[in-house]
DNA sequence: ACAAAAGTGTTCACTATACACCCATGC
DNA sequence: GCATGGGTGTATAGTGAACACTTTTGT
């Protein structure tokens, strides 16, 4: 077997996501080092000897969050490896989403990185790297995984409320959505969210009853998210 | 910057579909060389110097079926770089799905490996490395994309019929579908199939109105696969 | 005329949406 | 009581499955 062929080293990029005042937020780290130095990038690293991805992946999250012993939502998204994408040489890296309910603050790393939420808006952010595009690639998988998997509850803490789980949707979609409707939609998905019998007051209005994930690990019938597919009267 | 990581050569694996005799089938090729001599395999190669993923996917998917100047549907499914998933050492492999319309035969490669199509069945095909897992992990890909994306069409020579794109979903979803409904499903989605004005007739029969690909990149409303979500009377 | 495949019309059940309305709490 | 948010009922429109039926060919 020839070895004639280009050798990498794999680095794991995290897209954390979590929603934070009602809007969409991504773990962002300042670089600390050339390239880039300076500059927003997504949290990362690179694949020790032995380790396998989602190994690596977990144990970055562990790191650049400072949470230990929790099992996040983490999805493999994509893989890049441009030549050029890094200018330190052959990097190929694999993106991950991961999903975590709204923290107090996200605990600077320990690698001295500052680490910060940033709300994820429509354009490109001047990240390091190729990570405009791996960040915009892993939100619009999140937009997706949230009509047919229970992947919403993952940024809730339990026990969470029907409106809690709508805020969620509301964020990641960037739409409004009707509170009955959806409350009896999420209810009635077999398997996606169990009440725990419990109930929960706000300052005002009604207790609302609380609620866990369920075993699902799809959701029939999905939630599909508002499209706008209604062809103009005058055409296109 | 410290360079204890491990680096890794990575490798580009096709799955390459098709749909022959109403069956959905895959491009395995005979490995030559050790490891896995002998074995089937899923058709592959390293990435070069200079390349990036998708120029070595379709440059491995020219080499493999001596196809050239055809731009076919190729989409990254996932990344595999488990130690020990590679008795030579660390190779990570980026898994491409493509898809293409039912070829006289697959024209054994230049590599002198032996290529055949092989009918995909429900259970593991003891194929070399973990590529009984890739392939499942593709399949299932494949029938989700058919859902809201025109990757269908990939699998027909144009200009196709109806009836041939039919053909292709309960292949690939191994479910029968009501023709009458499909017709006028397919031919709702704005922008999937644009009639070509012409007919093609067969032995027998009405004659059919030919298609070809329409500039729509998603399929709105999705063509769903038929689920079971009924709740059975006594429970599951 | 008949068989076979393409394509249309119609029915019926189910799902989505909009929104009126009621419920349960704090003040 | 009143404001506020939680949750249910219900009317209406739209969508999907089932299937009768018509169209267009070859023999």
């Amino acid at each position: 077997m020839s070895r004639a062929h280009a050798t990498f080293e794999i680095a794991v990029d995290l897209v954390v996501l979590t929603v934070r005042d009602g809007r969409l937020a991504v773990l962002l780290i300042e670089r600390g080092n050339e390239p880039f130095r300076g500059r927003p990038a997504l949290p990362g690293g690179f694949l020790r000897a032995g380790e396998d991805l989602l190994d690596a992946a977990a144990r970055e999250l562990a790191e650049e969050t400072g949470l230990r012993g929790i099992t996040p939502d983490l999805r493999q998204v994509a893989t890049y490896a441009a030549p050029g994408r890094d200018p330190r040489g052959r990097v190929a890296t694999v993106a991950y989403l991961a999903i975590l309910p709204d923290l107090p603050v996200p605990t600077a790393g320990t690698d001295a990185a500052i680490a910060r939420w940033a709300p994820v808006g429509p354009g490109p952010d001047g990240l390091a790297f190729d990570h405009d595009r791996i960040l915009a690639d892993a939100v619009e998988h999140a937009r997706r995984l949230l009509e047919d998997t229970p992947l919403a509850t993952a940024f809730c803490r339990e026990p969470f409320t029907v409106a809690e789980l709508r805020g969620v949707y509301e964020a990641v979609w960037g739409v409004a959505l009707d509170p009955r409707n959806f409350h009896r939609k999420v209810t009635g998905v077999p398997g996606y969210v169990e009440p725990t019998g419990d109930l929960r007051s706000l300052p005002t209005g009604r207790p609302a009853a609380l609620f866990r994930r369920g075993p699902a690990e799809a959701l029939y019938p999905p939630l599909q998210r508002p499209r706008r597919s209604l062809p103009a009267p005058q055409g296109d």
